[in-house]
DNA sequence: GGCTTAGGCTGGACCGTTCCAACTGGGAGG
DNA sequence: CCTCCCAGTTGGAACGGTCCAGCCTAAGCC
C-alpha cells in the first residue's frame, strides 16, 4: 500500500480511501491511485483490514454432513444473500462428531468471524449458548428449546407429514402407516404430525408407526414387516426419501406396483425423489429460502445483538409424483 | 494478550510462546500463563497472528458444484489430511459460473490463503496460470495441458471406460454402445477409452457413440434413440450415473429388464448406483484418496514452490452390481 | 477584504500478534 | 575467581491496513 502511495504521489491514507470506494476522493487522485495499484499488481490484504476494522465480513458455516444435498441447497441460498451483501462464507464440518464440531466452532471464533450459522448441529446445548454469547448465531434445522441470543430457522415438520396424510386421505386411503425415522428431533416431529392428522381424520384406530430409520436399509426392513402383516396398509409415509427408496425395493420384491397397489410418500423432496425412474411423491422444504432467511436473521442480530431469540418457521409443501394414487378397489379397508 | 501477560506477571512475548507450545518455556511460567488465560477467557486472535506470520494455515477450496456428491467426498479426504496438519479449509463455489469462480479465487488471494485447491474449475487457463504464480495451486478433475507451477490430480477416465467395456466383453457382449457426455474434457476422455477398448477387442465396426449429456434427460433421450434403431445394442455404457438412470427409465418404458435384456453401466459410482432399487454397475473413482493426494501435493509445493508441474493420475475401479449380466442368447449379434 | 465553510488530503496512533536481538542469572569449566 | 554458555525471558519493531483529528486551499458570503 505504501508503494502504491509513493508511486501515485499521495499518502497511504488516500490509497486506503480509494480501495474502499470512498466518495470523498477527487477523480484525479482516484485515477492515479488505481493506475499505480494496477501497475504494481497490488492486492488489498484482508487480513490486515480485518485486524484494523475488528470485523471480517465473514460468516462461519458449520455443516453437519457435507454429503447430504439438503445442506448444499441451504448453502446456496445463504451464499447468494451473503455475496450480495459483501460477506464471505467460511465452511466447516464436524463430520458427524460433536467433538469435532466444537473444534470447528472454536476455530471460527478464533478467526473472529462476524457470525456463525450452525446447520443441524449436534453439539450440546451449552456449547450453543456459549457461541451465542460471543457472536451472532443462527441455528438451523434443530428443533427443541430456544437458545438465548440465538435465532433459529426450522421447517414445520408436523405440518409436512400432515400434508402428506391429507393427500393420501383425499385419494381414499385409510390404512396409512408411517415408517419412523428413529431417534432425533425431526423424526419425532414428523411422527407427531402423522398421528395428529390421522386422529383429526377419525382414523385413530388405523394409526400404525413402524420403527425404522432415515436410511434405505431402515425403510426396507420396515416395509418388509408392514407387508408381512395380516392387513397391510394401502399407503405408507416414510421418514425421508432414502427410507422411501428402501421401501420401494421391498415392494418390488413382493411384486407390488407402487402408486397402484400401494402408495408411498417420502420426505425432503431430494434429488432422489425427482429421478423419473423413482418418481416419488415427497414433502419439500424450501431449502435455499431457509438459507436466505438465516442470513437475514444474522444481519438483524448483528444490528442489535441483544434482541430476543426468535424462531423462524417455514412451511413445507407437498410435491405429488407417480408414487401415490387412488386406493385400489377392494384392498384392505 | 497483554492482559493475560499482566495477570500472569510475565511479558506478552512469553504469553505468545506459551500459546504456540514453545518448548523453551519453564513449566512454572507455562502454568501461570495458561491459568491467567483460562480465567480471562482469552482466545488467540488468528487474524493478528496471520498478519504477523505472513501465513494463515488456510487452504482455499474452490468447488465447481456443491450439489455433486463427488465433491463432498473429495473434500472429506482433503479435510481429514488438512486437519491433521493444522490447516483450515476455506470453501467457496462459483456456482457453475466462470466469472464467479474468478471472484472467489481473487477473494482467496486477498485473504492470503497459503494455497488453493480448484475442484473441476471452469475458469480460463490464463486464470489458472495467474493463480499458480501467486500461491501453491492444485487443480483437480480437470484434464488438459499442465499448468506451469501447479499440480493436478485426475483420474484416468480412459482406463475407466476401458474397464467397463472389458467387463461387458467378458460377459459375451459385442454390440456395446456409448452414451456420450457432451462437451467437456472428461466426456472426451471417457469416449476415447471406450473407442480404444472396442478397437482393441476387434469390435471397431460395432463402435456406436450416441450423443447425450451428463444429465438424466440426456441419458433418457439417447437410450430412446438406441432402442428405436434397427439393431439395438445388448449393452450400453452411459457417460455417468445420472445419464444411466435416465437410460433406465427408457428401458422401463420399453418393457426391457436391465441386466437381463440389456446391460447398463454408469460412471462415478455415486450414491445413486448404490441404491438397491437401482443397483447400477459403475466405475468408481477413489474420491477421498484424491483429496488426500491433493493435500500432499500442496504440501510438497509449498516446501518448494518452483518444482515442476506434476500430474497425479489415480486409477478407477469397476464396481459390479445388478445392471450387467450375460448377453441374452439370440439377441443382436 | 476578512471570515467561514467544506472538500480533499495527510500523519501518526492503533489493531493483536510474531520475531528478533539482547538481557539475565546460575552452573560448568578452566 | 573469572569467563563462557545457555535456558528462560523481555522490549520493541514489524506486519498492512483503518481511523481520526487536523491541515491546507479555494470558494462563498457579508
Amino acid at each position: 500500500m505504501v508503494s502504491v502511495a509513493e508511486r501515485a504521489g499521495v499518502s497511504k491514507s488516500l490509497v486506503s480511501l480509494v480501495m474502499r470506494d470512498s466518495p470523498r476522493v477527487s477523480d484525479a487522485s482516484r485515477e492515479a491511485v488505481l493506475k499505480a495499484a494496477q501497475e504494481l499488481g497490488y492486492r488489498p490484504n484482508l487480513i490486515a483490514r480485518g485486524l484494523a476494522e475488528k470485523r471480517t465480513r465473514t460468516l462461519g458455516v458449520l455443516i453437519f454432513d457435507l454429503h447430504n444435498p439438503f445442506f448444499a441447497e441451504v448453502i446456496d441460498g445463504l451464499q447468494e444473500q451473503a455475496h450480495e451483501d459483501g460477506y464471505r462464507l467460511l465452511i466447516g464440518t464436524g463430520r458427524g462428531r460433536a467433538e469435532e464440531e466444537e473444534e470447528v466452532l472454536e476455530s471460527f471464533l478464533q478467526q473472529r468471524v462476524d457470525g456463525v450459522v450452525l446447520l443441524s448441529p449436534i453439539v450440546e446445548r451449552s456449547v450453543l449458548l456459549g457461541a451465542a454469547q460471543e457472536v451472532s448465531t443462527v441455528i438451523m434445522a434443530r428443533h427443541g428449546k430456544l437458545v438465548a441470543h440465538a435465532d433459529s430457522v426450522v421447517t414445520d415438520d408436523q405440518a409436512g407429514t400432515r400434508l402428506a396424510v391429507e393427500h393420501l386421505i383425499g385419494l381414499g386411503h385409510e390404512a396409512i402407516a408411517h415408517i419412523d425415522g428413529g431417534e432425533g428431533a425431526s423424526a419425532l416431529e414428523r411422527r407427531l404430525g402423522y398421528e395428529a392428522a390421522m386422529a383429526d381424520a377419525g382414523l385413530t384406530e388405523l394409526i400404525r408407526v413402524e420403527p425404522g430409520s432415515f436410511t434405505d436399509e431402515g425403510g426396507h426392513a420396515a416395509m418388509q414387516v408392514l407387508l408381512a402383516g395380516e392387513e397391510p396398509p394401502t399407503a405408507v409415509l416414510a421418514g425421508n426419501d432414502l427410507a422411501a427408496v428402501g421401501a420401494l425395493t421391498a415392494l418390488e420384491e413382493h411384486g407390488l406396483r407402487v402408486g397402484e397397489d400401494l402408495s408411498l410418500i417420502g420426505y425432503d423432496n431430494s434429488y432422489l425423489a425427482r429421478i423419473p425412474h423413482i418418481s416419488l411423491t415427497s414433502v419439500a422444504q424450501p431449502r435455499s429460502e431457509m438459507g436466505r432467511l438465516a442470513f437475514d436473521a444474522f444481519k438483524r442480530r448483528s444490528a442489535n445483538p441483544n434482541r430476543r431469540a426468535t424462531r423462524i418457521v417455514v412451511e413445507p409443501k407437498l410435491v405429488v409424483r407417480g408414487s401415490t394414487g387412488p386406493r385400489p378397489s377392494g384392498a384392505g379397508r
